[in-house]
DNA sequence: CTTACAGTACTGACCAGTCAGTATTGTGAG
DNA sequence: CTCACAATACTGACTGGTCAGTACTGTAAG
């Protein structure tokens, strides 16, 4: 995730890497910083070197995250036209990205929700930048007839809580398998717009 | 919601009413007691009177109003007869209730996640109890054949993360309106499965 | 020596939970 | 009804453990 391969990662990879492990697991209040230390053998001095405190600590997990699964949505849209299609890569890379991150995926979507008003924000503005990506190219895909007229700022909303309801399931059980999650997650969203997907 | 209205309200109640408020728009972490015992006018002796710490009262505000939204559904779905109408009238019925209660829904949707381990399983029981009945009727609509097959225990996820995240907006934004949310998330939900509803 | 970082021992604010005491209500014997 | 006592309900000043953050020391490279 943070660490380059091949290279011994620096002293801040470490952090972020011992910082992800802890958080993830234990959720921002019930992890120590003296955890983290203990996880990536290194000192509390130089965690409070390269970062000024606990809670932006657990903020640049939180935006690596989120802007590494709008990368991969956004690389996934540029390599196509077509409305419908769009979307539909899109949905398909953030699944794909979510399922080959269990622990980021349970940092964004379980431990950094509850933590109070000063992470209520970020929140609100990572979903918000989501059900906006999300409510744009539904739009689109409406504008070209691909789909019927619909609330797109709604259909956006209940699209994310889906995604994010069934990945959640999944970093706790580890069922449904990705493979069943695309096959069923997938067309399931694009019928509730009235899309019917070839294979259906 | 806890108080018998015309009665002079129990200390207990107090407790649960303050409780609700300062909870609700805090989160956990963030509400001292202190602040509990001002917003309901009673000493902190008193709570730990009636409850026995910090944690076992905030989870009895969310066995509450979990309590409360089952059995809302229940008593829609007992109402009904037929396999897809049955699970629209619990639909109505749980968007219904978490409309009237705001601060519950947020308490329930927000404030309960990502507190850690011990409150982890209290949600993940509530969250398995809402899917599994969704899915109990979901079955019931594919075996009388209201609609088609489909994997009803991802469906059953999807659509509480959609309701989950459509309410979530609602209880920070106002926006949209219970109107809106009814006219627009029910049908979505419905078409996902293939029903095509009556008025579209 | 200085810079740039790494390591460690310590501090003090904070707040959940305690407890000794007070107030209120219940009861039953005279 | 009323007095004696008990049980229950409530109060709020106090405490002790915790842990984020700080102040200080160590060190290697230039």
């Amino acid at each position: 995730m943070s660490e380059v391969p091949g290279n011994t990662p620096s002293t801040r990879e470490r952090i972020l890497d011992a910082a992800m492990n802890i958080f993830s697991a234990k959720g921002f209040h019930d992890t120590k910083l003296d955890e983290i230390v203990a996880e990536g053998g290194i000192s509390k001095g130089s965690i409070y070197f390269h970062f000024p405190n606990k809670e932006k600590l657990f903020i640049a997990l939180v935006d690596q995250f989120a802007d590494l699964i709008e990368r991969r949505a956004k690389e996934a849209i540029a390599g196509e036209t077509q409305g419908i299609r769009r979307v539909q890569v899109a949905l398909e890379a953030v699944l794909e990205t979510f399922g080959r991150y269990r622990r980021p995926a349970k940092l964004l979507l379980v431990q950094a929700v509850g933590l109070g008003t000063v992470f209520e924000r970020k929140r609100m503005e990572v979903n918000d930048r989501f059900a906006l990506l999300i409510k744009i190219y539904l739009d689109e895909a409406v504008a070209d007839g691909s789909i019927a007229p619909v609330d797109t700022a709604i259909v956006a909303h209940a699209w994310m809580g889906a995604i994010y309801s069934v990945v959640i399931q999944w970093v706790y059980t580890g069922e449904p398998s990705k493979e069943e999650i695309m096959d069923a997650l997938l067309p399931l969203l694009l019928k509730s717009v009235g899309y019917q997907p070839l294979g259906a």
